[in-house]
DNA sequence: ATCATAGTCGTCTGCCTGACGATAAACAGC
DNA sequence: GCTGTTTATCGTCAGGCAGACGACTATGAT
């Protein structure tokens, strides 16, 4: 290899780009821009910036949440940061030819936060939405329809690390608020799966699994019904045993 | 958001490092390389390099391996492709001040390879050796004695990675030469994870599970003892039911 | 021949899972 | 108040998989 050579390296711009996950009305929903210039102008994108000098990728992931959604990202390696969202790094893309204009090397990063009020269009992207993933994902990356750059593939893969990293950690439990019943975190899991999931294994498996849940001592029926018991987030971040996803 | 402003970014350095692991006499081993030049003269390190225009992160990655071993990578999306190592990305590490002298960004990649001859010195690095994982985590990344950089905590993620990921894919098989027998893969998993597992229901499970392994036709008795049968790996790449880390 | 080493096949028991019946506690409408 | 609907919660049962471990097989070393 050539050791590192302050002056002979070949300059490289570095963004970091969101996949902002919710759960809406059932349906697992990602946030998306409309660009308001060249190149993809007016398309939908992935919200995302340029990493400042002086600061970190996370803490770059971090602001850019901040400024489009006012949302305060909770990094898992700090605990007890309150009620922000998940953030977690996603992977990076750097395809030579990814941005037409120039070398652009994205660290994709990937947020899970509870339902949240319509998002405030923040800074230059002149709007902003919640769209459900399968809908954005049946675009395709190609034609006109589609998602900004290779977004679509980083929203691919922001989606199945969600799918994936549900089953064996307790983050299903980042898109609910604080206190939740043990059907609303059912529902998510069915929304991000896209199956239906028998309540009744589910609230077995759920409550028994040590850590995962802590009971909030207080009843909702916010879902109508029978009053349901209200739980916190445990502890735990690795379930043991795991919530299978069902076979296909 | 700023939306791209070709002018006004500030420029990155983009290297890859690698975290190449193999199983060699009973252990899990990374390749590292002695530093030539300061900072950190002396001292071992991942190997790794910028990377180059035109080139796209995956490229650069398989680029430095075979600079550096000689290996032929073999990118799992693209199937096929030989008996090159695994190789996938790990994550982008982008702390401001993780290089002295410059804004470094750099983008890990994990290699995964069978038991190699000693690697050969290539290009500028002056000495390059297989270490046991244990001893280089053992060292810490701070004093004088650890690896340079951040690289104690990108090894130590790859290695969580190798680890975690040979429970619910086939990428065990990574470590051994094409053909190879249940006894072998399950020195790979004892390795990698360091515990003994029990051979009666090691055979079981790898070989009940469908795709993992298909019967090569012939036997060995390089490892001594009773023959053992040759397998290669199947076509399946996650496994089900997993390979399950046996608990603390 | 005997031993040591490794591989392979079975058995048994306990736990987890999926399928599903039954009961409980709220609300809406009559 | 009664009834139907909705959601929550508890229980039961059969099947599958996992860990513990016994038994047997096929090679090389002494």
């Amino acid at each position: 290899m050539s050791p590192y050579d302050p002056s002979a390296y070949p300059p490289f711009a570095v963004t970091v780009d969101l996949v902002v996950l919710t759960v809406r009305r059932h349906a697992l929903c990602a946030l998306v821009v409309r660009r308001g210039e060249q190149p993809f102008q007016g398309r939908w994108a992935l919200p995302g910036g340029f990493v400042r000098d002086e600061e970190d990728l996370a803490a770059a992931a971090a602001r850019e949440l901040s400024e489009e959604t006012g949302l305060c990202a909770h990094d898992p390696a700090m605990p007890g940061a309150g009620n922000g969202a998940h953030l977690e790094q996603l992977a990076t893309y750097g395809d030579p030819k990814r941005d037409p204009r120039m070398r652009v090397v994205s660290v994709a990063h990937l947020v899970l936060a509870p339902d949240l009020p319509a998002p405030r269009a923040g800074g230059d992207a002149n709007s902003a939405r919640w769209a459900p993933v399968d809908e954005l994902l049946a675009l395709g990356d190609e034609g006109s329809a589609g998602l900004a750059f290779d977004h679509a593939q980083i929203l691919a893969d922001g989606v199945e690390r969600a799918r994936s990293k549900i089953e064996y950690s307790s983050l299903a439990t980042a898109f609910c608020p604080p206190e939740f019943t043990v059907g609303e975190l059912r529902r998510v899991y069915e929304a991000v799966w896209g199956v239906a999931l028998d309540p009744r294994n589910f609230h077995r498996k759920v409550t028994g699994t040590p850590g995962f849940l802590v009971p909030a001592g207080g009843t909702t029926t916010r879902q109508g019904g029978r009053p349901a018991q209200l739980f916190r987030a445990g502890g735990a971040t690795l379930l043991n045993p795991p919530m299978l996803r069902p076979e296909v």
